[in-house]
DNA sequence: TATCTAGTTTAAAATCATTCTAAAGAGCCT
DNA sequence: AGGCTCTTTAGAATGATTTTAAACTAGATA
C-alpha cells in the first residue's frame, strides 16, 4: 500500500499540483479534481466553468483561464489546435492525435498507434522537435 | 500561346476568381494579385492590410477578413492552425506540412515528401478524410 | 448606353474570448 | 500569530473578427 492510497483525494491532487510547481489553492485543487481524475476528454474555459458550477462551486473567470494555462504549461493538460474560435484542452496528455469534424466542432482522439509517421524531417538548424501534432479533418460523407 | 498568356494580369486574376465562384471585384482582384502570384508565404489579416497599403491601395478591414475567408473557402488559400491569437493563411495550397516555433511565432513549410504517414486510421463511420495536417512544434536548442 | 438588381464594400459599432488590473484573500514559512 | 508572496476576484480593457445598414458596383438586360 503506497502513500498515495491512503491519502484523501484532495491531498492527492494537492500533491500533484505541488509536484507540478503550483501552489495547491482551493481553486486549483477543485479544478484538478474535475480534470485530472483520469477521464480523457476535451474541455473549454466555458465547459469547465459549467462543470464547476454543477459541482456547486464558484471560480472566477480569470482564474479558470489562468488555471487552464498553468495546467497546460505544467504538462497536466494539453492544448489542441483545431480552430481559432476558442481554446480547447485535452485531459489526455499522452502522445496521441485527433480527428476533427469542423461542421459540429467535434474532436475525437486517435490512439497513438493508429498513426505511423515513417519519416520526419530534421528540425531546422539550432532547433529540436518538441511535439508532432497530427489533425485529421473529417466530414460527413453526405455533406 | 494560350489564352492566358495574352491576358493582362488583372484579367487573369479576374478569371481565377470567377472560376472559384467569386465575383471579381476591384478589391478581390487586388488581393488576388498580391496573394496568388505563385509566391508561397504566410499572411495574416494585418500583414495583408499592410501589403495593400504599401501597394498604394485601400481595402476596408471587414473586406480583408471577408476576402481571406472567401479565398480559403474557395481553396485559393489554406488556413494554418498553430495558435489561437489570430488567423494565419498559407498561399501554398499544395499538400504540405509545417514546422512551428512558438517562441517567435515562426511558421516554416515542410515539403510534402519529407513527412511519410505510413498508416492512418479509418475515418469514423459515415465520415471521410478531408485533410491531414501535421504540425511539428520546434524550439531553440538553448532555451 | 441606361437601367436594374443582387452581391459587395464601407466605416463604425458590436461581439466575444481572453488578459489585465488593483484590491482583497490565502498558503506557508518562521 | 506574523508576515511575505503568490492567488483570486470582479470588473475593465484588449484585440481579433464579425456584423450592421447604407452606399456602391459588376454584370445582365432592355
Amino acid at each position: 500500500m503506497t502513500h498515495k492510497d491512503i491519502m484523501t483525494p484532495k491531498a492527492h491532487f494537492a500533491e500533484t499540483l505541488r509536484f507540478a510547481g503550483l501552489r495547491p489553492t482551493r481553486q486549483r485543487v477543485a479544478i484538478a479534481a474535475l480534470l485530472l481524475d483520469g477521464r480523457h476528454r476535451h474541455v473549454t474555459a466555458d465547459s469547465l466553468t459549467a462543470e464547476i458550477t454543477t459541482a456547486g462551486l464558484h471560480v472566477s473567470g480569470g482564474t479558470v483561464y489562468n488555471t487552464l494555462n498553468q495546467f497546460t504549461e505544467a504538462g497536466l493538460l494539453r492544448r489542441v489546435m483545431v480552430h481559432n474560435d476558442y481554446s480547447l484542452f485535452d485531459t489526455n496528455t499522452d502522445h496521441h492525435h485527433h480527428f476533427y469534424e469542423a461542421e459540429n466542432d467535434q474532436l475525437v482522439d486517435i490512439p497513438h498507434d493508429d498513426v505511423i509517421l515513417a519519416q520526419l524531417p530534421a528540425a531546422p538548424d539550432g532547433h529540436e522537435i518538441k511535439a508532432v501534432d497530427v489533425v485529421i479533418h473529417i466530414q460527413s460523407k453526405d455533406s
